[in-house]
RNA sequence: GGGCGCAUAGCUCAGCUGGGAGAGCACUUGCCUUACAAGCAAGGGGUCAUAGGUUCAAGUCCUAUUGCGCCCACCA
């Protein structure tokens, strides 16, 4: 046993030599054990982009507070980490850096070589995440630690992607998709960002062939498309436009002729109610188009700028066409009118360039069949969101899902397993590389250039990384995981993907709860981002305040799927809380040499404040458990901290200080056992969310040889429920406070000691008698007498009512009988409103009638409390009045 | 256009299945009391957004309204 605590909390000292402790005793590994139940989450694995930011830490906090409770209950606990490629955003990353340090962009380096600084570069800030997990405190298994692109996800992902092509479920197909003009890819749907913007509609004419002097208008927000147009749509219905349907007009400038079609898709109220047709550029206008078998035209390049299409107009910029084409039209009389507007723009999520629609060759996930059973699951309870809203979000979304665009036009990511045939174009989607071509034998075949959607891979991740497709023994036991815990940014991204693939692969759910988390704000509520600069670096507020501090910080006042504030104020109440923590902790080491007796031998003399605190913390022990089994572990977390701090360091222990000063060795003993069995309990309640100082003061008390993230989670004893017998601490509890109220009314200095005179009968009197050293010691008293006659009341006194105990202070100084009445009638007042509220109650037919019995009890027994105090202080306010005339 | 969330003390937020309004910070007063000034003690401060409804009883459930925020959607 030690007892060498600082005497200020100071988590540099101890944070990393506890974490190096556990890893080497291998307390976060965990491995298939038939005789324990598994407990799994795996890791949303953190891009590899940069560093850790303040929602990672808001995330793993979650993650870690259950992996280490469970893990306490009993479960074999599995924490899976990993990181993710982040295709895309890595790619723009490791292009700028090489950009910068070489001055070459990645079409002059060569995929073969900028793939190798890709990998550099993973090595470098993928170590850099993975210490930083390590500093938060993290107990994830490290030896099982995976990326999204390693052997084994990488072979899940391509065998993933062969047995959709097999069963129908991926094809390659010329469609319209989001193409981002800077990154130079195609994005999926989600990838793509709306915003309103302000805009302008353009109303052009478009002259008819047949009668040159008579033309139709159209209205368009974005010109310099008309070189793809290839139809003008108005309604079948709009009769302004009958006449004109199968007519042919002349695209101005482009000088094509195209058709005027009737379809059902223009809106006869909106612009001019008739609409140019662009399949190759707009997604409305290409299933019109498909329906009519409309030519597409494409008129831009892949950097959005114009192509040959657009003539005099090729190779400039888009929206500098846009600005040209506009003057042309107006010059040449085309243009009618333009009119300010706003509409929505879609923007790329990574780079924020506008996107383009394109007519582009991509592959694509059919998603209608897998969504099916996602749906199901949620609907039949396998899957459950917590809070349950987003299970509505969840379902919404599947339910009007499309086809998934998974081909991206980047090199780091995993390679499409298709290859082409260049003699007969077939193609052959396999998991090894074909020699031959299956159809003509050719050998002259050519892989996809293009690699899959980042989220791809990381919809395997569940089962990927348990060693999926091999039939692993980890994958029999620890799938599916428990619980998925991720914010509610990346439900469309990557839950609903993991539950599709899980179900399709697996036949399982991947995990049976999404927990879903807010986003961690800025002190004035901003969304921290790079652009504003507002980001809080966890790392630095760990070196500051420890990193048990932050994680209590972002554990408290949470509820699941709201945001979080970040408080400087929240991080150092936690960190006093912590400090707290600690110094009651010395003060138990300091008062406990010597060996603890006997359990048994504690039990026959427990008093009543120690019987209190037990059943207390029995109490409290029962209710985080509900609360952490319910996921609600903000208030887990509020309860443990209330308990620590308002109850065992407020009143126990400056209760037990008067036994541990006193002369009585028995009674000493008693209260060491009971304050190192409450601070035992209590570490073990906060381990989960404050690990290291848990664990620190854990390895200084006695009979502690496992380390406290190996001991058990305290379970409630209803041996320790001594709840009936609260009430005699709670009475001494509540003749303290009241006497210091006095005492701070009467302004009197806490340091001179006063005399006490207690008016009190039965039970009260028996239990007073037994507190009075504590009433001595905390509320100052020098001595006590505890009458039951009136006229033992001594004249000169400041009273105060408890229940039907009456307390009298005699002070030197000549009391101000005048305050005393104020202060006394403001009491009187007080009682009187409270009897006329239960009164009224009581006098309600209704409530006696069909209100529980125990909470009519609950107000009888109230009413007549209250009688009795009213009538002591109505007496006692007499006496005064005569007093003083 | 559809959906969701929030509105509680000066500030930031808790308040689970309805039964006398809470915490942290800030504020006032007094204390360096032998674990802790990163502390101790005592206090002030709220018609729980508004209007209805259900109920014996509503911060809590229902409806409507207002304000703020978010998500989804093919408004050419």
């Amino acid at each position: 046993m030690e007892n060498n605590l600082t005497k200020t909390y100071n988590p540099k000292e101890f944070e990393e030599r506890i974490y190096h402790k556990w890893e080497e005793n291998g307390c976060f590994r965990a491995v298939v054990d038939y005789s324990k139940k598994p407990f799994t989450i795996v890791m949303p694995p953190p891009n590899i982009t940069g560093q850790l930011h303040m929602g990672h830490a808001l995330d793993q906090t979650l993650q870690d507070v259950l992996t280490r409770w469970k893990r306490m209950q009993g479960f074999n606990a599995l924490w899976l980490p990993g990181s993710d490629h982040a295709s895309i955003a890595t790619e723009v990353k490791v292009a700028e850096k090489i950009k910068n340090d070489e001055g070459k962009t990645k079409e002059e380096l060569g995929r073969e070589e900028f793939l190798k600084r890709a990998w550099e570069w993973k090595e470098t800030y993928g170590g850099r995440i993975t210490e930083q997990i390590r500093k938060l405190g993290n107990s994830c298994d490290w030896e099982r630690e995976r990326f999204t692109m390693d052997e084994g996800c990488s072979k899940a992902v391509t065998e993933v992607f062969v047995r959709l092509y097999e069963k129908g479920l991926i094809y390659r197909g010329n469609r319209l998709i989001n193409w981002c003009p800077s990154c130079e890819t195609s994005l999926s749907d989600i990838e793509v960002e709306h915003e309103d913007k302000s805009g302008k509609y353009y109303y052009i004419k478009y002259p008819l062939i047949d009668a040159p002097d008579e033309f139709i208008c159209i209205a368009t927000t974005r010109p310099e498309t008309m070189f793809g147009d290839t139809a003008v749509a108005v309604h079948p219905d709009d009769k302004r436009y009958q006449h004109l349907i199968g007519r042919k007009v002349l695209l101005p400038i482009a000088d094509r002729e195209i058709e005027i079609i009737a379809d059902e898709y223009p809106d006869m109220e909106k612009g001019t109610g008739a609409v140019k047709i662009t399949p190759a550029h707009d997604p409305n206008d290409f299933i019109v188009g498909e329906r009519h078998n409309l030519e597409k035209v494409i008129c831009m390049n892949e950097n959005a700028t114009m192509n040959k299409n657009a003539g005099k107009y090729e190779g400039m910029d888009r929206y500098a066409c846009r600005k040209l084409l506009v003057k042309e039209l107006e010059e040449k009389g085309y243009l009618v009118k333009i009119e300010e507007t706003t509409h929505s723009v879609g923007a790329c999520y990574r780079c924020d360039t506008v996107i383009e629609p394109m007519l582009s060759d991509q592959w694509f996930v059919k998603m209608e069949e897998l969504a099916k059973p996602a749906i199901e699951v949620a609907k039949d309870g396998r899957l459950q969101h917590v809070p349950e809203r987003f299970g509505k979000i969840y379902l919404h979304w599947l339910e009007n899902i499309k086809d998934w665009c998974i081909s991206r036009q980047l090199w780091w990511g995993h390679r499409i397993p298709a290859y082409y045939c260049e003699d007969c174009g077939e193609i052959i989607v396999s998991r090894s590389t074909p020699e031959r071509c299956t159809k003509c034998a050719s050998s002259k075949l050519k892989q996809d250039e293009d690699v899959l959607d980042t989220w791809f891979s990381s919809g395997l991740w569940p089962f990927s990384t348990l060693g999926w497709p091999e039939e692993t023994e980890d994958l029999k036991y620890f799938y599916p995981t428990d619980v998925l815990v991720t914010g509610y940014d990346i439900i469309f991204f990557w839950v609903i993907r993991m539950v599709f693939s899980g179900l399709e692969q697996m036949g399982d759910v991947p995990f049976k709860y999404v927990y879903v988390h807010g986003l961690v704000r800025d002190e004035e509520g901003r969304k921290m981002s790079k652009s504003l600069g507002n980001g809080v670096d966890p790392l630095e507020i760990i070196g500051q305040y420890g990193a048990d501090a932050l994680r209590f910080m972002l554990m408290t006042g949470i509820t699941p799927g709201n945001d979080v504030r970040f408080k400087t104020d929240k991080l150092e109440s936690s960190r006093n809380f912590a400090n707290k923590l600690w110094n009651a902790s010395r003060f138990v080491l300091m008062n406990i040499q010597g060996d603890l007796i006997s359990e048994e031998k504690a039990e026959k003399m427990y008093l009543d404040e120690d019987k209190w605190i037990l059943s207390r913390i029995n109490s409290v022990i029962q209710e985080v458990t509900t609360n952490m089994d319910k996921f609600e572990l903000g208030m887990a977390a509020q309860k443990t901290y209330d308990f620590i701090w308002s109850e065992y360091c407020d009143w126990y222990i400056e209760m037990v200080k008067s036994r541990l000063y006193g002369e009585d060795e028995a009674d000493k003993d008693v209260a060491r056992y009971v304050l190192i069995k409450v601070l035992k309990d209590m570490l073990k309640l906060l381990h989960p969310f404050m690990p290291f100082i848990t664990e620190e003061i854990w390895s200084h008390l006695p009979e502690t040889d496992v380390m406290l993230i190996k001991e058990s989670w305290p379970e409630y004893n209803q041996a320790m429920d001594y709840s009936r017998e609260e009430e005699k601490i709670e009475l001494i509890m509540d003749v303290i406070r009241a006497i210091r109220n006095i005492r701070a009314e009467a302004e009197t200095p806490p340091s001179k000691k006063l005399n006490l005179v207690i008016m009190a009968q039965g039970k009260e009197r028996d239990h007073i008698s037994k507190g009075e050293r504590y009433i001595k010691a905390l509320a100052n008293i020098l001595e006590i007498s505890i009458v039951q006659d009136k006229k033992e009341i001594p004249e000169d006194a400041m009273s105060s009512v408890i229940r039907n105990v009456e307390i009298f202070i005699t002070l030197d100084e000549l009391v101000d009988f005048n305050a005393e009445v104020e202060r006394l009638e403001k009491e009187r007042d007080k009682l009187q409103k409270e009897i006329e509220r239960v009164d009224k109650k009581l006098s309600n037919e209704g409530f006696i009638s069909k209100a529980p019995q125990s909470v009519v009890d609950e107000e009888k027994d109230k009413r007549i409390k209250y009688q009795e105090m009213l009538e002591k202080v109505t007496e006692r306010l007499e006496i005064i009045k005569r007093k003083i005339g």
